[in-house]
DNA sequence: GGTCGTTCGTGGAACGTTTCAAATATGACA
DNA sequence: TGTCATATTTGAAACGTTCCACGAACGACC
C-alpha cells in the first residue's frame, strides 16, 4: 500500500529539469520562466509529491515549529492560552507542538529535550518550578525561551505574565468594599507562585483598608481543582455562622465552583449568606448555575503576545530586546458575589433556583 | 549568544573515536566497549551535544511524530481524548502535534497538508464533515490515519467511536422508565454525525416503548455550546406548563448545562419540575450546582485506543489488520434527572439549595 | 561578428544522522 | 608463530532539501 516516496529528485527527471529548479519553483517561483513553471508544477501534481519537512529543517538548521509547555492542557485557561499561541504561530507558518508538563518535573525536562532536539524556533513555558537555570542555558544554546505567566527572573528573558497580586487585591478590594468583615482565602499549594501573589494581593487590600492581615482566613488547598473546593467548603460550612466568613476569594475558578456546589449543597445561599469570587473567569464561570464573579486575565492575548515575543527574537535580525509584558487583570462582578445580608429570612434575590 | 550547533562529527574529534563509534554510542550503547563508551560520553557532556531529530527523520524517513486533529480543543472531551492520545504516544517515545480544525474544512486541510510534509507516523482525526475521499487518498501515499470518535466507512480504515445510537436510547429509556410522558431532544446541526446519531436513539427509545415518535420534542440548535442551551432552554420554558416537557435530552453537556442554567434562572426546578440528561459526562457536569446526569464516554480510552491502533498500523510489520472499535457508553445518574412530580408545593428534595 | 547584459538553468556541495560492509584489534588455540 | 573466530571500530554512502557559483542562451548594440 505504502508507495515509496516520491523525491524533487524524481520531478526534476519528470519535468527534464535539474533538481535546483524544481527547488526554485518551490520556493522562488518568480524567477523560473513560465512555461518551465508549468512543466513542473504539472509534474509535481502528476506524482503526488510532498515536500520533505525534516530535510528542509536539516538544510535550514531550524524547524518550522515551537513549542508550548503548559501546567495542565485539561484547564480552560490553558487552553485558551494555547488558542492564542496557536493564531500567531500559524499567521508565520509555523506549527505548534503542544506539552503537557502535568505539574511533573521530570515529564518537564523530557519535553525541553524533546524540543531542543527539534530544533524548535522557541519554547513557550509556564514552569513547574521557577526553572531558570535549565531555561537559562537553553536558551545561551540558542533556543529562545519566553516565560508565559511567570515573570522573568532577569532581563536576559522575555516573559508574559498578570498581575496577579493587583488580582487579588482587586477582588478582596472590592469584598471590603461591599462590607465584608470575614473573609477567607481558599487556594494551595503555596510554593505556586500565581496563588502566593493573588493571596499576596489579598492581603495587601486588607492593609490599605486599615484592617489586620491576619482577618484573612486562609483555607490551603493540595490542588487547584473543583474537588479540592469542595472540601474547602465543607471546612468553611462547618464554622458556627458567627464566625463563618461572610465572602470567599478563590486562588482559581475550579476552586471557586467546587466551593459553589458544596456551599448549595449545604443549603447555604450564594450570594445572601456567602460571597464568592474566582480567578480566570473561565469560560464555565459564567455558565455555573450561580454566575460566578471572577477575575478575568486575558488569556488568548497572553497567548498571542507571548508568541509575538518568541517570534520576534526567533526572525528578528538581531533586533530583539527582550520585555517583561504584564498585563492587568479585570474583576468582572456576577451574580456570586454582594453585599451581605443578616441572616433571617429567604431574601428576594433568588438564591439558586 | 547562539553558539553554533555542535554536531556528531565535534564529538567523534573529541573522544577520537568515527562518528559512526559516536552513533553507536547513542543507539546501541551495549556494542561498544565500556572505556569508549565512556570517553565518548564524556565528549558528549563537555560540548553539550544535542541530538538533531531532523537528520534522525530525514535518515529514517519518518519522524517520531503523530499527529491528532480534532475540532476544537476548548471542549473538555477532546482535551481528554488528547490526553489518552498523549499518554498512549509517550510510552513510545513519540511525541503528539495538536491542531485544532475549529471546525473548519480549511484549516483541517491546511494541517494535513502540514502534518503530511512532517512525514508523521500516522494522523488521528475526527473529520470536518465525512472526509472519506481526502483520508483514503493520504492513506494510500502511505500516512496511517485512524478515525476518532467516527465510524470509518470502509473496512480499509482504522476506527473508534462510542456508540452515539445507544447512547441517546439509554437516556431516553431511562427517562421514559421514570414516568417522563413528554421529553424534548436539544441539539444542533443535524448534520454533525453525533447529533444526529444521538437523535436517533432516542427515537428508538420511543419506539420501543410504544410511543409515537412524533412524541420528541425537537429543539434545533444552531452549535453545542452553552449559550445555544440557554436559548433553546427558553424557548421551552415558554410553554404552558402543561404541554412543556418534563425531562430534556441534551446532545452534549455544554448544552445542557446552558439548559439547567436558564431553567434555574427562571426559577423552574429541576429535577422537580424538568429533568436534564447531558452527554459526554465531561468533568464539569458532575461539578454544576445540580449535578448533572449524563452519558458517559470513555474519552482517555477513546483516544489510547485510537493511538494504539494506529501504532500497531505505523509500526507493526505489515501484521496490522484494520478494525472498526466501537465503545459503549454508560448512563450516569445524579441529582439532574428523576421521576417527574405532581406540580405544587416545593419537593422534599433540594431542588438546587 | 565580437562584446556585454540579462535571464534561466545546472550541478554539486552541504546539512547531521544512521547503516553496513570492510578493516582492524584481540585472544584462544594448535 | 601462525590461524581463525570474535569483538570492536572505521569510512563512506545514503536520506531530500536548499543554496550558490557558474555556464548557456539570447538579444542588443557598436
Amino acid at each position: 500500500m505504502a508507495e515509496a516516496a516520491v523525491s524533487i529528485r524524481e520531478v526534476a527527471a519528470l519535468a527534464g529539469v535539474s533538481v535546483g529548479t524544481v527547488s526554485n519553483v518551490l520556493n522562488r517561483p518568480d524567477i523560473v520562466a513560465g512555461p518551465t513553471r508549468d512543466r513542473v508544477q504539472a509534474a509535481i501534481k502528476q506524482l503526488g509529491f510532498i515536500r520533505n519537512e525534516s530535510a528542509r529543517q536539516l538544510r535550514a538548521g531550524r524547524s518550522r515549529t515551537i513549542g508550548l509547555v503548559v501546567l495542565d492542557v485539561a484547564n480552560p485557561f490553558f487552553t485558551d492560552v494555547a488558542r492564542g499561541v496557536e493564531d500567531e504561530a500559524s499567521e508565520s507558518g509555523l506549527a505548534v507542538i503542544l506539552c503537557n508538563s502535568d505539574d511533573q518535573q521530570g515529564k518537564e525536562t523530557h519535553y525541553l529535550e524533546l524540543l531542543e532536539e527539534h530544533r524548535v524556533q522557541g519554547i513557550l513555558i509556564t514552569p513547574v518550578t521557577a526553572a531558570g537555570e535549565r531555561l537559562a542555558r537553553l536558551q545561551q544554546r540558542g533556543t529562545p525561551v519566553v516565560l508565559v505567566d511567570s515573570r522573568a527572573p532577569s532581563q536576559g528573558q522575555c516573559s508574559v505574565a498578570v498581575d496577579d497580586v493587583l488580582g487579588g487585591e482587586l477582588a478582596v478590594s472590592r469584598l471590603l468594599g461591599d462590607g465584608h468583615e470575614r473573609i477567607a482565602f481558599v487556594g494551595g499549594p503555596a510554593s505556586i507562585r500565581q496563588v502566593a501573589d493573588r493571596h499576596e494581593g489579598a492581603v495587601r487590600a486588607l492593609r490599605q483598608a486599615g484592617r489586620s492581615e491576619t482577618g484573612l482566613h486562609v483555607v490551603a488547598t493540595p490542588a487547584l481543582n473543583v474537588a479540592a473546593g469542595k472540601r474547602a467548603a465543607a471546612e468553611i460550612a462547618q464554622l458556627p455562622p458567627p464566625r463563618r466568613p461572610t465572602a470567599v476569594f478563590c486562588a482559581n475558578d475550579l476552586l471557586a465552583m467546587g466551593v459553589l456546589q458544596e456551599m448549595t449543597a449545604r443549603r447555604i445561599r450564594v450570594p445572601e449568606s456567602i460571597s464568592i469570587i474566582g480567578y480566570d473567569d473561565i469560560e464555565f464561570a459564567a455558565a455555573a448555575a450561580v454566575p460566578l464573579s471572577s477575575v478575568r486575565q486575558p488569556r488568548q492575548l497572553l497567548g498571542r503576545t507571548a508568541a509575538q515575543l518568541l517570534l520576534d527574537e526567533a526572525l528578528g535580525a538581531g533586533t530583539h530586546r527582550h520585555r517583561q509584558v504584564m498585563f492587568e487583570p479585570e474583576l468582572v462582578i456576577r451574580q456570586s458575589s454582594g453585599p451581605p445580608r443578616k441572616p433571617g429570612p429567604a431574601a428576594e434575590t433568588p438564591a439558586v433556583g
